[in-house]
DNA sequence: GGCTGATATTCGGACATCCTACTAACTCGG
DNA sequence: CCGAGTTAGTAGGATGTCCGAATATCAGCC
């Protein structure tokens, strides 16, 4: 099929790359780490979106459902979507343009600064979101392979990388 | 600015999500987990890139690159560099485009099997594999915060989750 | 030897992300 | 009270990724 997650390598292509760097190159544990969570990006962001797929969302979108849900009166200006989320403001028009589409959301200026734009979900949206829950949390996010400490672990040391990003 | 590494917010967006799944949905730690997996590789590849600008190429064309060098004829067929990157063929094609419009890289067919391609680096395509290099590893990957043995602990933990898709 | 199936690559389309630039609307200081 | 600067959102363009489908070539079987 030549799809990536097919794998019919009988070896670890990033083990591989590894040794070749350290012969060539030098000290390997940086580059590696590197290649390894863009690696586990793709593969994850493939697992979610196939798990979503018979919900007619990918996880993009599902993130912000979900963060819409998530907020006190229920609906988000764009700009705060896209802060939440960390994605650039077009990002978050693209999405929100979709979602439109699907009528699962609408938008709604802000009367007291019609700058701003509210995305609120509908109660198609409602329904989606319940179900695209439903449906991560039967496949526990994709993330086979690791008992509850593990994960904690993983987040913590990722959160390290991340940290840069929300301080200033 | 608006721009996503800008990072303005006062708190940890990740940790706000997950007390709000926790107390809306349930246990969040696969669902942090996840999330912060796409946001790392969201600003490792920022920031990577960043630090290939300058040479004009991208970390996915890097890896091209540094994949062809690599080899022990200095050349690969296009289905190889995509099992070994585990990318889709078409991703390999658009890649290798890029490279050969920018002089980096030829295609030659295998004259034993014409379905093949093979793809080799010019001398410039050399030279620019080289300045790259030694510019990611100058930027240390973008691996900053973590010292050596924590990046060798999460590559550890993150390959457990690629696990599946190189052993069948 | 030729037919069927597998393999290698490419084409066209869909998504998501970024960036630059633009418009509209708000804020604030003189 | 009005002009300069800031903020919110969108439009257009570039990259990279995937998928399905098409083409060309090779391999194996009867």
């Amino acid at each position: 099929m030549g799809v990536p997650t097919s794998g019919q390598l009988p070896f670890d292509p990033l083990e591989r790359a590894g040794e070749l760097w350290e012969k060539h190159v030098g000290d390997a544990t940086s580059m590696q780490l590197a290649t390894s969570i863009m690696r586990v990006q793709q593969i994850l962001s493939q697992r979610l979106d196939a798990a979503l797929k018979p919900h007619g969302i990918t996880f993009a979108r599902f993130e912000v459902l979900r963060l819409i849900s998530f907020s006190k009166e229920r609906r988000l200006s764009l700009s705060m979507i896209g802060e939440r989320l960390m994605v650039h403001p077009t990002s978050v028009t693209n999405a929100i343009d979709r979602l439109v589409g699907q009528g699962l959301v609408v938008r709604e200026t802000d009367p007291t600064d019609r700058r701003r734009t509210f995305a609120s979900l509908t109660p198609e949206g409602e329904r989606v979101l319940d179900a695209a829950t439903a449906a991560l949390m039967d496949a526990d996010f994709a993330i086979a392979g690791l008992d509850a400490e593990q994960q904690r672990d993983a987040y913590a040391l990722l959160k390290l990388l991340r940290r840069a990003d929300f301080e200033g």
